[in-house]
DNA sequence: GAGCGAAACGAGGAT
DNA sequence: CGTTTCGCTC
């Protein structure tokens, strides 16, 4: 690893008080806060417990812990170092009392948030709005995020009327069922922060030196988060690239980053523009595309690095080929896997890369997408494990309620479900006084108590032993095992394995924690834990991940699939000058990941809703020079044929110009365009129509025989 | 109430 | 194309 540079040590050395990093791709963000925790420690001698530093993944969190620990020879940092979520399920833990909840909670994830959204919104009475239970949930996680709440004045027109009833249907059902959401992981330690001056005393005075990673992706719930725990001391230590930004979605503010120095007047705003991680060539053409922004603070990043190879293009007729290429390109680059990722826009596009990896037997994995605890069988034994912990969990009750089957199906639920509402009580308690309920016919009555006595049998093992035992309890005396192995004889195997997976990683944490494995703990731990946290970035496979997730992560050697319209820029971001620029941030995002050489690709077709549909290049491929783009998949033996019915070359030649030696990449001159390069072509013969990338940027599409066209060399390189 | 096949619906990104 | 919901039969 290199010596820090000059505006590196500035910024590991800057003094107390509020300082924001503005800091490029591949320029040591991260390593600079590790630098700083460890000169604080070391050269200003503060405690490390005083130290906080807040993350979005717990992949960036347990890099920093790690690297913190090695850089001060420590075998661990006794600072805190987390997620944001991490950190606000730490505070709620311990000032639980402070909200009138007594003893623990459940953390809803966004499945349970969206089963539970699902039956308020069946239940809502006929003479309101119908919105869909996304459009529900987006709408309240959006006001949580800002720390807002509905105005009762907005409740006007008749679709808000109906969320505003959501909200607080919400708000009670997970009150109810003693659970908090993820927003709630950040709003409540604000709440309790505000209502609690003397508890938030006790944290400022804690945490004395408070770092944020990622600074571009806070919302306004973590801003005042972090705001709040630095006040009086002032110690914000904040590290981001507006130019990252990807998270607006999810109610990141940029107004954070733009308006640090506002906020804080005091703040000290310091660049960091040498990139250490990519080539040349890979960082012109990735600023080439960033530099469009309009709203954008600007950096001029640079390297001292060669110039490396140039960032290749390859135009794919269609997905599998785009697949194919990328398959048959890494094994004739002999790239090293580990050292390679494949970049997608959506999870979707996974599939048919897989396809070809697996078909050419080289070994991947796939990060996100359907992720492991998403996975039903998981999210099914989950659901008793919560249940066990927290009998009033009702969305986990309904969840299992009748899996594997007991005889309680859709008609005994709904007697239940009016029971429940007519007593406002939880439904665990309604089955439990079912007994004492004449209108239920005696079989449901039977099945009933079989399963309350199921329950309080798991309940009082629970107490004993650790989740993982639980598990193999539950998958036993449920016949969970059984219902899998008898369910579907296709992939059965498949749905077991997962199940014994989980069961053996539960184990694994009744090992770690002998003897004091709480159930409660295990599962709000659980509830924070993401796919990209398992990142094994030596595992000798391919990584297949999409742009998003692969922030803050390098690679020696990306593949950037899909670069089409409607894909990157995305179809639903169209709309708004501002959604697009978040896109092309993403867009180079995923470029600036490449340590070596990257290599970007689009499909001229691509399947979607189950037929194959014709794609345009996206527009930043356009915004590329020129002269930093080389087609790739020219060489011999690279691209397999695949689809390919060499559309040119079936026809013959009608016009003065040679028809079958306009390919993708041939070099042409167009008497009042100049010069320029064939990026795709359609059809054949006299309806040859070529898309051509002029020197001067842009791209027009002809009519081969019918434009002032002329060949000036054969195949670009 | 369970099981099956047909029909309808739906994929943007994720702590 | 994959998944969920619907509607029918036993």
């Amino acid at each position: 690893m290199h010596a820090l540079n000059e505006a590196q040590i500035r910024a590991v050395e800057e003094g107390d008080g509020p300082v924001l990093v503005l800091a490029g791709a591949g320029t040591g963000k991260t390593r600079v806060i590790i630098e700083r925790l460890a000169w604080l420690v070391s050269e200003k001698g503060v405690d490390p417990r005083y130290l906080l530093a807040l993350t979005f993944t717990n992949r960036a969190a347990n890099e920093m812990k790690a690297r913190a620990a090695e850089r001060l020879g420590l075998g661990r940092i006794a600072a805190w170092v987390g997620t944001f979520h991490a950190f606000g399920l730490y505070v709620l833990r311990r000032e639980i009392e402070h909200l009138g909840r007594g003893g623990g909670f459940t953390v809803f994830d966004d499945a349970d948030q969206l089963s539970l959204m699902k039956r308020l919104i069946k239940e809502l009475p006929p003479a309101f709005e119908r919105v869909s239970p996304r459009e529900a949930l987006n709408w309240i996680s959006g006001l949580k995020q800002q720390l807002e709440a509905p105005k009762p004045e907005d409740a006007a027109a008749r679709e808000d009327e109906a969320l505003h009833r959501l909200w607080t249907q919400y708000h009670e059902a997970l009150h109810n069922a003693n659970a908090v959401d993820f927003d709630d992981l950040l709003v409540l330690p604000v709440k309790v922060f505000k209502a609690h001056p003397p508890s938030l005393e006790r944290y400022q005075r804690r945490y004395r030196y408070v770092h944020v990673d990622e600074y571009q992706d806070t919302n306004h719930a973590q801003f005042v988060l972090a705001k709040l725990l630095s006040e009086g001391h002032g110690n914000l230590f904040a590290v981001g690239d507006e130019d990252q930004s990807i998270y607006s979605w999810r109610g990141a503010d940029i107004n954070n980053v733009l308006q640090f120095q506002e906020t804080f007047p005091d703040a000290r705003v310091l660049r960091l523009e040498q990139n250490y991680r990519s080539t040349k060539a890979i960082l012109k053409a990735a600023n080439a595309v960033v530099s469009n922004n309009v709203f954008r603070l600007g950096k001029t990043l640079w390297t001292d690095l060669d110039a490396g190879d140039p960032v290749r293009l390859y135009e794919a007729e269609n997905d599998a080929d785009e697949a194919d290429f990328i398959t048959a390109d890494a094994a004739l680059r002999n790239l090293p896997l580990h050292e390679t990722a494949v970049l997608y826009r959506t999870n979707g596009q996974a599939r048919v890369l897989e396809e070809a990896l697996r078909k050419a037997r080289t070994p991947y994995r796939v990060y996100g997408g359907i992720q492991f605890y998403s996975r039903k069988e998981v999210k099914d034994l989950l659901a008793y494990l919560r249940l066990v912990a927290s009998p009033a969990d009702d969305v986990s009750l309904r969840r299992i309620l009748n899996v594997p089957p007991r005889g309680i199906g859709a008609t005994t639920l709904e007697h239940l479900n009016s029971y429940a509402r007519e007593r406002n009580a939880g439904l665990m308690q309604v089955l439990r006084d079912v007994e004492t309920d004449q209108t239920l016919n005696p079989r449901a009555r039977k099945a009933i108590a079989a399963f309350v006595h199921l329950i309080d049998d798991l309940a009082l093992a629970a107490k004993t032993q650790g989740p993982g035992a639980l598990v193999k309890r539950i998958m036993d005396e449920t016949g969970y095992r059984k219902y899998v192995e008898e369910s579907d004889e296709k992939d059965f195997r498949a749905r077991l394995e997962i199940v014994d997976e989980f069961a053996s990683s539960c184990a694994q944490y009744d090992r770690e924690h002998e003897g004091g494995a709480d159930l409660l703990t295990f599962l709000q731990d659980l509830a924070l834990v993401s796919d990209v946290d398992n990142l094994e970035p030596d595992a000798p496979s391919l990584t297949l991940m999409t742009c998003h997730s692969a922030k803050g992560l390098e690679f020696g050697h990306v593949y950037l699939v899909g670069l089409e319209e409607g894909l990157l820029p995305h179809a639903s971001s169209q709309d708004s000058e501002e959604e697009i620029e978040e896109e092309r941030r993403l867009c180079y995002v995923a470029m600036t990941r490449a340590r070596q050489t990257l290599t970007l690709a689009y499909a001229r077709r691509r399947v979607m809703y189950g037929e194959s549909r014709p794609s345009e290049p996206s527009r930043f491929l356009g915004e590329i020079p020129e002269g930093s783009l080389d087609l790739a998949g020219q060489e011999a033996g690279a691209a397999p044929s695949r689809g390919r019915k060499g559309a040119a070359a079936s026809a013959a030649p009608t016009e003065d110009i040679d028809v079958a030696r306009i390919k993708m990449g041939t070099r042409v001159r167009h008497a009042t365009f100049g010069d320029g390069t064939v990026m795709y072509t359609a059809g054949a013969g006299k309806k040859l129509r070529a898309r051509i990338r002029f020197q001067t940027g842009r791209t027009r599409e002809f009519m081969v025989s019918k434009a002032p066209l002329e060949i000036v060399e054969g195949k670009g390189r």
